[in-house]
DNA sequence: GTGTTTTGTTGTAAATTTACAACACCCAAG
DNA sequence: CTTGGGTGTTGTAAATTTACAACAAAACAC
């Protein structure tokens, strides 16, 4: 099974921190380059690997990665906000 | 980066919807074998076929897998349902 | 009973992910 | 200018995941 390419948005949510990869890194037990190569989504990571940078996060998985390119956050935050106003 | 084990409720999910193991891995596009090992919990999925899979149930990625033991669906849905009455 | 489908098990090979090292580049601080 | 942090790139090796085949056991229909 050839894996679709996976998109992310670790790079929004680590500069968010102002972590580096390294800080990043040793939150979820992995080398730096290994960051480095997801934020460039040159591999996809493990479900583990995804599991931990969610948590760190305090994210649902879904929210940090999907099968189709990422939306600006602002949008999807538009979007949650227009449907508790209905 | 040894990796944790990852619980799912693929069995669960789809035996709910009377699909054999072949019936499942001809969905998402694997080896019937490789649905086996997942239900066994031999090894993790890769990240993309965990998203296959949960697409194939409708459901995001942190219902289908977790990091820690599955909480029974009836357990799950009444903590929702509380939640609704609040 | 026989026959068929589903599942579990074992083994090997391929593909993907992760680690690690080495080096270059940029850029902000001093 | 120069030092250092953060990042990008290349290459190799290890670990994990996936495919696939072959066969046995279990469940189910006929």
């Amino acid at each position: 099974m050839k894996p679709r390419k996976i998109y992310n948005r670790i790079p929004v949510f680590r500069n968010e921190r102002n972590l580096s990869r390294q800080d990043l890194a040793d939150l979820v037990g992995v080398n730096y380059q290994t960051i480095g190569y997801l934020e460039r989504e040159e591999y996809n990571p493990s479900l583990d690997l995804a599991f931990r940078i969610a948590e760190v996060f305090g994210l649902p998985v879904d929210m940090v990665f999907s099968t189709k390119p990422m939306k600006p956050l602002s949008e999807v935050l538009r979007d949650h906000l227009e449907k508790e106003g209905d």
